[in-house]
RNA sequence: CGGGGUGUAGCGCAGUGGCUAGCGCGCUACGUUCGGGACGUAGAGGCCGGUGGUUCGAAUCCACUCACCCCGACCA
């Protein structure tokens, strides 16, 4: 490709709304524009690398046993009730009518349509295993897109399902699906952590997440560096070390707490330790309120409370939702409290004689204790894990990581195939549902990720297996007819050889405003053509990372490129 | 949806009521330069986000509205 031909340009500065490194370079190397919030026009510079990003998916999914197909990315809404999923996607789901008014989506994940299309193909368990998977656009409408291809609305994903007739069975394609997608990352550049992960509100044993650390990461992962325990921390455990020795034999007691509405100030006032209250928060569950009791110095994780209250919808409660159940905020808790759901954390039994609020402004109790005191509805695992907390498995101190979420396995279960009648006969006849899983990759979201991974100040430091061109051939002097005529020579073999080349024949251009492109655009190898290393008969060859160029023959240009890739770096 | 911010040339920005709206980059032409973002000369390029108001006069003041960015609740 001529660099004269190309329909992009590269800006001489960085675009000031870009935040993030990737954001900020691919906007600026020319990768792509916006048209909208998380919408993209990608140009050809980033297609080339897109689609060697979905030729490598490619290649691992057909070698773990894959067929692709294409789903249609229009779907009637009615698809979407059934499964009670337009509820659970909410204003997440681009919804629309048709000129007849039928409600339509754009849909933002597709095992509704899959699994209609094995329901009509299977129907003997000797139809199974199946492993399907695409690569299409999704049509989210997130709330807050960002950070370029990071969080957009309009994607395209590499999506995977697999048909197995029982869970021995679907364990070996969740095993398989795994190492395919740890063959994607590296062969991308990609250090990814697995980590267990939240498997949402439909269900399933399993989930994991992979996850490139990096600061511009939005979720959080902790990490055991001890036992390598890694887990979103959506979905961690910890243990909580137990407050305080006591037995919980402390009688209730009230004590005047004036102007007292935090934990902070509470623990403050009555010189206890955070460890020793209890929290109370209160939370709308799909319009109706809930009522959270968790230890003191501990925080909520809301997709576990999520997760608890089986709901679509989870938000805090309003001021004046809360006063409209009787509650006194600052100075509330489960003692005494009834007709209202009530949600606690184990934390609340690990310690004893706890501080809590007395339903009465500017009064607490003393001398707390679960369950002489206080019952609740649910009592389960609430807690959001902090660093510092400990290791379930193994004791030693948790660490936290940011990281962005490059891909997602799941285990489905029979969630889908059972509201959708998707059965099949087994062996002795009876009729089961198809156990699934199914497996994710945002594609462009893993370009953004490589880019994020990989780049120094300059620029991009693209991975070779991704990189748009291997090489980027610069002419210097170009006015030179005999200069561009060795350019053009070595432009030609390199074509002959195979090599996918970009060429910087801009006639007129400093010699620093080449190579600093050359250096934004991060093709794998630089070779340079000038009068200087014409009159040596050589050409210059210089690897993106590397700190020095190499010379080779002026005829060797094409080995030299190959050398250099085969060399890494 | 809550909080903060921005809309003026392809891009980045200046312009606090006065008539022909400016600067830098980029772009076009010619000439000079030529190994880490050169220089000169001459040019082209604007419904100042939109609508409605105030005013003799609005990019500038007021109201409404739309879009985009950043911080929090969603996910590949």
């Amino acid at each position: 490709m001529r660099f004269t031909r190309m329909v992009s340009r590269t800006l001489r500065f960085d675009p000031p709304e870009a935040e993030t490194a990737s954001h900020r370079l691919m906007l600026r190397a020319g990768l792509m524009q916006q048209v909208a919030a998380g919408v993209y026009s990608y140009l050809p510079l980033a297609l080339r690398s897109l689609r060697k990003i979905e030729g490598i998916i490619r290649e691992e999914m057909d070698a773990a046993g894959g067929q692709e197909l294409m789903l249609p990315a229009l779907q009637p809404l009615e698809l979407w009730e059934q499964t009670g999923r337009r509820a659970a996607f909410g204003d997440n789901l681009f919804a629309l009518q048709d000129r007849r008014g039928r409600p339509m989506a754009l849909a933002p994940t597709h095992e509704e349509v899959i699994t209609n299309v094995v329901k009509s193909n299977v129907q003997s368990y000797r139809d199974l295993p199946l492993l399907l998977y695409q690569i299409q656009t999704k049509f989210r409408d997130e709330p807050r897109p960002r950070a370029g291809l990071i969080r957009v609305r309009e994607f395209d994903m590499k999506d995977a399902y697999s048909f197995n007739a029982d869970d021995a069975s679907l364990d070996e394609s969740y095993q398989a699906m795994a190492q395919a997608y740890r063959n994607i990352f590296r062969r991308c550049g990609l250090p990814v952590l697995m980590a267990e992960a939240d498997s949402g509100a439909i269900g399933g044993k399993d989930s994991h997440e992979f996850l490139l650390p990096t600061d511009t990461g939005e979720d959080t992962v902790i990490t055991c560096p001890n036992c390598r325990y890694t887990a979103n921390a959506e979905k961690a455990e910890s243990v909580v070390p137990r407050y305080g020795g006591d037995t919980g034999d402390a009688p209730l007691r009230e004590v005047a707490t004036p102007g007292v509405k935090t934990i902070a100030a509470l623990a403050e006032f009555l010189g206890v330790p955070e460890a020793g209250t209890l929290k109370a928060v209160f939370y709308m569950a799909d319009g109706e309120p809930v009522f959270v009791t968790i230890r003191g110095d501990l925080e909520v994780n809301e997709v576990k409370l999520k997760n608890a209250l089986h709901c679509d919808e989870l938000r805090f409660a309003e001021d004046g939702e809360v006063q409209a159940a009787g509650l006194v905020a600052g100075s509330a808790s489960a003692v005494g409290i009834s007709g209202i759901r009530k949600v606690a954390d184990p934390s609340i039994e690990s310690g004893a004689n706890f501080v809590v609020g007395a339903n009465k402004p500017d009064t607490h109790l003393t001398g707390a204790n679960y369950p002489r005191d206080f019952q609740v509805d649910i009592l389960t695992d609430i807690a959001l894990v902090q660093p510092g907390q400990l290791c379930v498995r193994c004791g030693h101190g948790l660490e936290a990581t940011r990281g962005v979420e490059v891909g997602h396995i799941f285990k489905l279960g029979t969630f889908f195939s059972e509201t959708l009648g998707a059965t099949y006969l087994d062996a002795e006849g009876r009729n089961l549902p198809i156990t699934m899983g199914c497996y994710g990759i945002g594609v462009g979201r893993l370009l953004a990720a490589a880019i994020e991974q990989n780049h120094d100040e300059r620029g991009i430091v693209f991975p070779h297996p991704i990189a748009p061109y291997q090489a980027h051939l610069v002419g210097l002097n170009l006015s030179n007819a005999e200069v561009a005529e060795a350019a053009d020579a070595l432009y030609g073999q390199l074509n002959a050889a195979g090599i996918e080349t970009l060429y910087d024949d801009r006639p007129d251009q400093a010699a620093g405003v080449k190579f600093n492109d050359a250096d934004l655009l991060g093709l794998p190898v630089r070779l340079v053509v000038s009068p200087r290393n014409l009159r040596d008969g050589v050409v210059e060859v210089k690897g993106r990372a590397d700190e020095a160029a190499v010379t080779a023959p002026l005829g060797e240009g094409a080995e030299a490129v190959r050398a250099r890739l085969a060399g890494g770096g």
